[in-house]
DNA sequence: AGCACGCCGACT
DNA sequence: GTCGGCGTGCTC
């Protein structure tokens, strides 16, 4: 019986993660594969049809009758192969998440490079510098032309220029001219060497520079706590300056596209020899296997990125950096849900690298860490630049009569602002005109015909919209119930704050900064570029604004409905409004002008606002941690939740019932199988949806269970309409 | 996930 | 007599 499976002399057997939603490997006969062929791209039939995977291993016998198996159709050999680390981690990942290798495989490749296209690794904006015939003919030319005159313009700065600045100094197709002669030639060079002046450094800065500097080699995690404008990206970059001088490569990780470029100029201004790759899902196809060829051959130097950079494969990997690693962005939230942050961590005890993970607010989750000494803990207490942090304080918006949502002493300290010419914003973080408009007479509200969620007013372009699956029709002049004309929107957005702000301040140019007013890419840098120029006195934002960006003028920020989240469902919920407060608070008095926030809430002396009014971060995770630790609830416990959902919610309840029991069979002691209960938001997009949390103390008895449940839940023939997922350590309960 | 096969209702 | 519904099973 064994030797059906063993293929006859000279036929190798190839394993292939391919991607499809199954468990299992799929195993095909090559002519000439060999050792080297592992971690290789191939194209193999696949049923019907013809599909891209990679090559996982030579196995001496197949799992099924060698009859059965057919060949690989092409092994693309033009691309190095990914190396074993890497096929490491997506193991690892395949396994922790509990997917298909497949399936991990997939989204940790570029597309266009899982698909075996023939990708040229070239460096698409290589240093350049005169070669030894540009030289010659510089020397020996009698007749001056356009490429003489450029290829003497670089010879002159006496350097080696990237090839886009070149482009910048020629006159016409000169560039294309010298390149075609072998004037220029690529040339390497200390990526290391910084470029321009190097601000200096506080003593903060300097001390944590000196722990991480002087701390042995090897993996070390470091989760570095330093309020908003305390420099830590300074720290970054000469952490990546030290790194790139031992010759080794840097993997930084941001949360956001949006940052990216941003993040890359600065990075690029820092390290003009190094070869900077950026990797994210808004990269064009081509970009994106090019970068991480470039990094997967040890070319780039700092590959920088959102999630999905996690898995560039980086040979002379040094250091790890995961900036604001708070940041729920890092976790992917639907098919293969993992934590680029939890990932990064992993991989560098993997190559046993450093990994610094970098907030102001970080997770409760690496504070605990830090605090326990698993991670090392680095703080930057005070701000680089001379200004101190904002004072924080509270309005007590209980006894006071709100206009618009709006208190008087909001209104007086914008007037304030306003007369001092000082930018102000107005924090609330609900977009459109009102949440709801609805009918005081007979009681109809706007609700989604395919949610189980109000649509929103949005009165700017007088439509009713929903956010949650983006339905949206035209506002009912009159009761769609009962008639009544005098219907109404109920609650405040963005919008009508603007519009009452307009009203308020007449002569003050208001601007709402949201995802309807930043709806491009180009309009957002246009919001950028009019705010950072001074066209604006007073911004209306949603969470967007929080992010990452300075506005030197800025000096108040007042915050709206914030007690919203103070008392919501999810465990998570304080953790979030602290961060996203603090950030947004970071936005205020950057410069050399003192910053304000005025937070109106009916709860001025709720502990999130006191220890917020403080910048006491410690005091609130003590605090969280401790009604963690009380509740059983992570970091002290470790969660899973299997999420169902079908057009009919019965349908997904009476699977997540099954699922319960199935559970229980395989359950571990202590395992806390919690009831099958409809998600918050029960109905999205014609679907309805509910949930099932299984708890345990530690992680590796969860992940023993779910291992097991798995398998069980895939054997489990549930209907067509029916679609479940797995969602470890999820961020949302 | 796709894509076949396969077995029962309303149509040219 | 067939077109087509989606239940079931398979993909090396």
């Amino acid at each position: 019986m064994g030797n059906a499976n063993i293929a006859p002399n000279r036929i190798r057997l190839v394993r292939v993660a391919l991607p499809v939603p199954l468990p299992q490997l799929f195993d095909y006969t090559s002519e000439d594969a060999c050792e080297t062929d592992v971690g290789r791209c191939v194209r193999v039939p696949f049923g019907k049809g013809e599909k891209s995977g990679l090559i996982v291993a030579l196995p001496a016998a197949a799992d099924v009758d060698v009859a059965r198996l057919k060949a690989v159709r092409h092994i693309q050999r033009e691309v190095c192969a990914l190396p074993p680390d890497w096929l490491e981690m997506v193991h690892f990942t395949a396994r922790y998440y509990h997917a298909p290798l497949g399936e991990v495989v997939a989204l940790a490749l570029p597309p266009g490079l899982r698909r075996a296209d023939a990708v040229a690794g070239r460096d698409q904006d290589p240093l350049l510098a005169p070669s030894e015939g540009g030289l010659q003919a510089l020397r020996t030319a009698r007749r001056e032309s356009r490429a003489l005159a450029l290829l003497r313009a670089v010879q002159a700065t006496d350097a080696a220029l990237r090839r886009s600045v070149i482009r910048g100094m020629a006159e016409g197709a000169a560039l294309g001219d010298v390149l075609r002669r072998g004037w220029l030639a690529p040339v390497r060079q200390g990526a290391a060497e910084p470029g321009g002046v190097l601000p200096p450094l506080t003593d903060e800065q300097r001390a944590v520079l000196d722990e991480v500097g002087g701390a042995a080699p090897g993996f070390v995690p470091w989760l570095l706590q330093g309020v908003t404008g305390s420099g830590k990206t300074e720290v970054y970059l000469r952490l990546a300056e030290r790194a790139l001088r031992a010759g080794r490569q840097v993997l930084m990780l941001v949360p956001e596209i949006a940052l990216t470029p941003q993040l890359e100029q600065r990075v690029a201004a820092r390290f003009p020899a190094a070869e900077i790759v950026s990797l994210h899902s808004g990269l064009a196809e081509g970009a994106r296997s090019r970068g991480f060829v470039r990094a997967l051959e040890g070319h780039a130097d700092i590959v920088l990125g959102t999630r999905l950079a996690v898995f560039a494969p980086l040979p002379r990997l040094g250091l790890i950096l995961v900036d604001e690693e708070h940041d729920a962005s890092y976790k992917q939230q639907e098919g293969v849900r993992y934590s680029a942050r939890d990932l990064a961590v992993w991989r560098a005890r993997q190559r046993a690298v450093p990994v610094l993970l970098g907030s102001a607010t970080p997770t409760l989750e690496s504070w605990q860490h830090a605090r326990s000494g698993r991670y090392r803990h680095l703080r930057l207490t005070r701000r680089a630049l001379a200004s101190a942090l904002p004072a924080v304080r509270c309005i007590d918006t209980r006894r006071l009569r709100l206009d618009e949502g709006l208190s008087p002493a909001l209104q007086t300290a914008l007037g304030e602002r306003l007369a001092r010419g000082e930018q102000s914003l107005v924090f609330l973080n609900r977009r459109g005109y009102a949440p709801v408009l609805s009918c005081p007479a007979c009681g109809w509200v706007s609700s989604c015909p395919h949610c189980s969620a109000n649509l929103v007013v949005h009165l700017a372009d007088r439509r009713l919209r929903c956010h949650h699956c983006g339905c949206d029709g035209p506002i009912p002049h009159t009761c769609p119930s009962c008639g009544n004309h005098d219907i109404q929107p109920f609650g405040r957005g963005t919008q009508r704050i603007e519009a009452r702000l307009a009203e308020l301040f007449p002569q003050a140019r208001v601007l709402r900064v949201d995802r309807d007013s930043a709806r491009t890419r180009a309009q957002w840098e246009a919001l950028l570029a009019a705010i950072g120029a001074g066209e604006a006195d007073i911004l209306v934002g949603t969470q967007m604004m929080a992010k990452g960006h300075d506005f030197p003028r800025l000096t108040l920020v007042g915050v709206v409905g914030a007690d919203a989240s103070l008392h919501a469902a999810d465990f998570r919920a304080p953790e979030r409004l602290f961060q996203q407060l603090m950030q947004v608070g970071g936005r205020a008095g950057r410069a050399q002008l003192a910053g304000e926030v005025l937070i109106q809430t009916e709860f001025p002396e709720h502990p999130l606002y006191r220890c917020l009014a403080r910048h006491d971060f410690d005091a609130f995770a003590a605090l969280a941690l401790e009604e963690r630790r009380q509740a059983g609830f992570p970091p002290h416990t470790h969660q899973a939740m299997l999420r169902a959902d079908a057009p009919l919610l019965d349908d997904a309840v009476a699977f997540l019932r099954q699922a319960a029991r199935l559970a229980a069979d395989c359950a571990p002691p202590g395992l806390q199988i919690y009831d099958p209960v409809p998600m918050r938001l029960t109905r999205l997009a014609r679907r309805e949806r509910a949930q099932l949390l299984v708890e345990a103390a530690g992680r590796g008895e969860l992940q023993a269970f779910l291992a097991h449940w798995v398998e069980a839940l895939r054997t489990q023939r549930a209907g067509r309409e029916l679609r479940w997922n797995l969602d470890v350590d999820p961020l949302e309960v």
